[in-house]
DNA sequence: GATTACATGTAACATGTTACATGATTAC
DNA sequence: GTAATCATGTAACATGTTACATGTAATC
């Protein structure tokens, strides 16, 4: 919130849209959950509100302050404690080793999904970045790498999950410890080195 | 960790140690968590407490219920919401639009270091699936492309950390605008479609 | 003027982390 | 025997989601 602070003051629901719009592919959060949050910002100083209304309903704009700055420079600066990484739909594929082969194929068919669906939304956005038609100037560039490797990402599940779903498919028809299986996993080895 | 259960009957010390083990890459949970989680299980019915006692100290084994495999099931053939995705290293690269090109070549530094982590940590794990050494039999095999999947991903983060770099650098000594910096937006563009 | 979408939240709850406490086991 | 580590938690707190309530603007 204070990166998307740093840029300009906006109310919370500004705040909400751009964070829904910008950071869902890898940072999603409920918007409602910004209304808290930015009172917490402004109870330790990193952000003041302008308290104003339209009509009788109460509407907020909060601003970063410098102390609010100096946070948000620390945390990108900062240290990275753990993997920090949550997939959930690799997970779902993982734990499919307790099911039956057509779990897997789901599994890997929803994996598989969502990385067309990160393509479809984020490919008029990226190109906003790209072609600086985004009010984000020269903010644009770092923006552009970072859907770059998102689209790498997304095009890498993809072919993955093709060829994991005929594997599982092959599975499925031969059942395991055939030698196309031992195969399959002989390859798996050879490339992990 | 009902995916965890259903493999065999646990207490949640070998529950936590197995998440950190198997799922730390992409499920990241202290460990502390489970002894929670797991009470909740056996309050809905989805796993069953054994309790015993070395020495003084409780032991408690939980093992799935029929009605835990059922949940189990519905929640891996279970439609996926949103996105579902968290990538914290790159959250730290997108928002570094906001500060200066050596603040964006530290978090695109970061992302690449995890991704090696990743390769060091993950290796023996991942022979060990393939190889067939580890205790989920059948199973490795899923789990095998899993790892798969984490290998080609973190192969992609680094390719992509370091040719960022390279591009981030460039815009450092020239500023932005410049000829070259076009000619990179230029090829952005081109990837996307 | 009724309906719909936008805007602004709150309340209740679920989930997750950190810091701590403390008994048992192992290594020296 | 004692220091380190394994094992088993609890308490306090922080974070995040869902469901709701309700005002305001656009539209038909």
């Amino acid at each position: 919130m204070l990166g998307q602070l740093a840029w300009r003051a906006q109310t919370p629901y500004e705040l909400a849209k751009a964070m829904e719009r910008n950071l869902r592919f890898f940072w999603p959060r409920a918007a409602s959950h910004v209304y808290r949050q930015v009172k917490r910002l402004e109870r330790d100083g990193f952000a003041n509100a302008e308290r104003g209304a339209t009509g009788r309903r109460p509407r907020t704009v909060y601003a970063i302050t410098p102390r609010g700055r100096e946070a948000l420079r620390g945390w990108l600066a900062g240290e990275a404690g753990g993997i920090e990484l949550e997939h959930e739909p690799l997970l779902r594929v993982f734990l499919c080793a307790s099911g039956t082969p057509d779990d897997a194929l789901r599994a890997i068919g929803a994996a598989r999904a969502r990385a067309e669906a990160m393509l479809a939304i984020g490919r008029p956005l990226a190109h906003e970045y790209i072609e600086g038609r985004h009010p984000f100037q020269d903010q644009v560039h770092v923006r552009a790498l970072s859907f770059d490797y998102l689209y790498r990402w997304a095009e890498l599940t993809i072919d993955w999950a093709d060829r994991a779903a005929r594997e599982v498919s092959g599975w499925r028809d031969t059942g395991p410890s055939t030698a196309k299986h031992r195969r399959a996993l002989a390859r798996l080895k050879e490339l992990l080195g």
